[in-house]
DNA sequence: CTAATGTCTCTAGCAACTAGAGGTTCAAGA
DNA sequence: TCTTGAACCTCTAGTTGCTAGAGACATTAG
């Protein structure tokens, strides 16, 4: 049996994640010890670390409750598992293509910065003026986390 | 003089956004008509333009009010205006290549699942176990917006 | 004049945590 | 055994950049 600190080192999430994660029941209620503090078996472990793992690959927590609800009925088809993955690739692939898109006009904006005074300031002048932009940009929200 | 839902048509920011952006002081509080209603001359509009173009852009709010800042001193050097600029390029490039890197494992991940049950499931066994999986993922918090 | 639409303020909610207050429990050393 | 200090407990509030809703007032078209 872990306690908590020794669960977050083990699995690499913070203590207060793993309590979070307990209150939005993404993590089951732990055993507690006669004083009240959460006593974990190797299982946890496990489990905490798929989800660290999930979202260092920016699966969102729905996804990934959606996921742990699928590894716990091993027999069935795996193709929830695949879709979402490919779902997560998609999402991934439409975020860095705007954000190359965006890339390349600061590139644009800080290459022809001449070094004048703000009036003159290339950058100021693209922000201020859309007709100075070449990119068209889509609509997204928020990216990727760690 | 606009009312504030023709400047949110204008400038294509909604109207409770420019009501936020004046709460935080990143717009300067309007003129009130006699029943107490914003209004805006021109000049909100270009400024509130180059909010839009800047987030677009992926800047936050915090870069903005500093751009804001040194525009209102058009004969400053633009060295701060660039300095902020370049960060963001730096920010963006960054993620991209984290981007990237989480894109390759997907599709690792993807391409290798065989269909078959959950419990032989490829992806799972990559987010259950960090040993089968190729990246090291640097670690950043929240992508570019819009 | 009335009805519809626009606007006002204020509060609360979203993701995915993080930080802090104020108190309790545990393990180790004297 | 006592004491110290670290780790733990719960609860609340803060973060970013908005969005949504309630309930009331203003404006405008017909």
């Amino acid at each position: 049996m872990l306690t908590i600190g020794k669960l977050s080192d083990a699995a690499g999430v913070k203590v207060t994640t793993i309590r979070y994660y307990e209150q939005i029941g993404l993590l089951p209620g732990a055993e507690r010890s006669a004083g009240n503090q959460r006593l974990y078996a190797r299982t946890a472990q496990d489990r905490l670390a798929f989800i660290r793992h999930a979202r260092e690959l920016g699966f969102t927590l729905e996804a990934i409750r959606d996921l742990l609800g699928l590894t716990d009925r091993p027999d069935q088809s795996c193709a929830e598992v695949d879709a979402i993955a490919r779902a997560q690739l998609h999402a991934v692939q439409g975020r860095i293509a705007r954000l190359k898109a965006l890339e390349a006009e600061l590139e644009r904006m800080v290459d022809h910065c001449a070094g004048g005074t703000v009036a003159d300031c290339r950058v100021v002048q693209v922000l201020g003026n859309h007709k100075h932009c070449a990119a068209d940009h889509g609509r997204d929200l928020h990216g990727v986390s760690e």
